[in-house]
DNA sequence: ATTAGCACTCGTGAACAAAGAGTGCTAACA
DNA sequence: TGTTAGCACTCTTTGTTCACGAGTGCTAAT
């Protein structure tokens, strides 16, 4: 295993990297305050660490910089949390100052004041309509020919979409139709609906309305969309600053990745609850290559509600990501438990 | 004014930069098909173009590139509109092959083709809802202390917003409220609802509603959301791959303002019916330095809806970018006027 | 009026040198 | 035996020079 001074020197130059993005050399670190040996000997150390992998060199005759295993062990082992300043913990109570009650806003809110804090690019997983129970179905005739359904859960989640009537359906159909649906479906999971209007509800409408299974179908479509979650972002062109992206075909992979969205929703959904850290190849992508992600959960009581997580270089600054992630996503479960849990 | 000659050679330039994104020397004018006389001929023209400040040289002995000046000029004289292939118009068709009847969507969609078909990015000013006229608004109490207020409008447009519940409201008196608002209400301009709130409908609810003026209120703000209009963008990340924007700071300049919004709807907001061409400093907008935004409207009956933009290098294929959001805002116009209109 | 010819300018890319930062290794030291 | 000073070596960076090519403007001939 590692000396303790191998630790020490491993650590400064982790450290030193990601402040400063320049290979850090053995001089450099023998000029440290921690550090009380000659750069002879740092060198030494250096050449042990690169044998086991922590850190790498760019070219023959260059400083060292941290590997991505070295990364691992860092965050793995050596990572102190940071404490967040008055400043900090004041932006971050902002987000819930002014009075609102909508989750997404809530958690858009969320992402644009990480991504100012961090200075990196923010992404949050919307929260999960699915688990949501239905509160109410309504349906608002347009016109003869169309109608708008609208689905609301018990979150206060709002899902709309517009579809073609059946002909001859007249409003005291439509009546009942909202009726059957609201009796049979209020208070079930969005998630089941699907099974349930099929399984449940067609029977009933088949015996009151005529080309039910028009309607059927076309309220069964309004359903289905409320089963993705929502992506917001906050910070997108923030790695531009990055100096390792001074390359524009890395910056074209990785700004084409999130605005396909479909990419860092799969790198984001399937993160267990709690912190979680992926860094540079670990996250199975190439536009992710020299990047890292950290993902937190939140939740209403004990119900795993979604996921913020930010986007940053390798070269992150992974202590103070974490403690900020960490304090927000408590925030925001604490937050949203009181707002509406058991509203 | 310019000689037919300059005429020619003025428009092979242009021409022959916007595809090749190179100054263009006399010695490559003159092996053109269309060009018949030597390139010494050409240099004394080009000497008289560029005194008139339809072009420039990009250091002492460089080719020519056109000035704004000189884009200005192509487009108000020179330029002859791009029949457009059977795949354009394939594609432009497939926006409308879906049976999709809300209006956002199509407009969604046709952003994103737009930025397929061109390589820029695509901007749409969505369907002002200030026009649109209230449908129908339905309040559902979520629990004892907040519910939700839903706005849907004749285009089948739907908004909604949270409110706080006043202490000690019941059933009852909600439903005598949302009764109230929609006989009051119904067929309104959603730009009116505020002012008639406030001057017909307030003496209603305080004749029939405790502690109505906290309803008042958090109604009046739910309405009021839909003011403003949203964007839509596609192909955001297009510019990337310009030769222009090879340069990161101008990358991020651009970005910066994508991301923010507030800059591009200032700039889209205010242009006329039809089509608008601005280029480069005409925008009034130091990130636009090296960009053209060329936006159409797009307008159900007589009524002027939205607007559909492409913004790119100055540098960009006018003739065929017009040919298509004249085509595009011309279907789209039609397909929502048949969907919408006297609906 | 047009064009051939020529001198001149500027950007580009290659080749080269000097400086600086860093390494690895050896030998001396405590 | 662990630490360090010293040195040769490597590689990047920066600046300089040079030759080349693309282009121009001007003049003189057609």
């Amino acid at each position: 295993m590692l000396t303790d001074r191998q630790l020490l020197i491993f650590q400064v130059i982790v450290d030193d990297f990601i402040q400063t993005a320049q290979p850090v050399g053995s001089r450099t670190l023998s000029k440290k305050e921690e550090i009380s040996f000659s750069s002879a000997t740092i060198r030494n150390e250096m050449a042990d660490l690169e044998e086991l992998g922590f850190i790498e060199k760019t070219h023959t005759s260059s400083g060292r910089i941290p590997s991505e295993k070295g990364y691992r062990y860092y965050v793995d082992h050596l990572l102190s949390p940071q404490k967040l300043n008055q400043h900090d913990i004041f932006k971050v109570k902002s987000i819930f100052a002014e009075r609102i009650y909508e989750l997404e806003k809530i958690v858009q809110r969320s992402a644009k004041i990480l991504s100012e804090l961090t200075n990196y690019t923010s992404i949050v997983l919307g929260p999960a309509v699915r688990d949501n129970k239905l509160k109410k179905i309504q349906i608002v005739p347009l016109n003869k020919e169309t109608a708008i359904a609208i689905i609301i859960t018990d979150t206060g989640h709002v899902e709309n979409r517009m579809f073609h009537l059946p002909e001859n359906i007249d409003a005291g159909d439509l009546e009942k139709v909202v009726n059957i649906l609201n009796d049979r479906l209020a208070g079930a999971p969005i998630e089941s609906l699907n099974n349930k209007l099929y399984k449940e509800v067609a029977v009933l409408l088949r015996q009151h309305i005529n080309n039910y299974d028009f309607m059927l179908h076309s309220i069964a479509d309004t359903i289905q969309i409320s089963a993705y979650e929502k992506l917001f972002f906050g910070g997108k062109t923030n790695m531009l600053s990055q100096p390792e992206f001074h390359d524009i075909e890395k910056v074209k992979n990785l700004m084409n990745m999130i605005e396909q969205e479909k990419g860092i929703y799969d790198l984001i959904r399937k993160n267990k609850a709690g912190i979680n850290i992926k860094i540079g190849r670990e996250n199975n992508n190439s536009a992710m290559e020299n990047c890292s992600l950290i993902t937190a959960s939140y939740s209403i009581g004990t119900e795993q509600l979604g996921t913020i997580a930010i986007l940053g270089p390798t070269r992150m600054e992974y202590s103070r990501v974490i403690s900020l992630l960490d304090y927000i996503s408590a925030d925001l479960s604490a937050v949203l438990s009181k707002l509406y849990q058991n509203g």
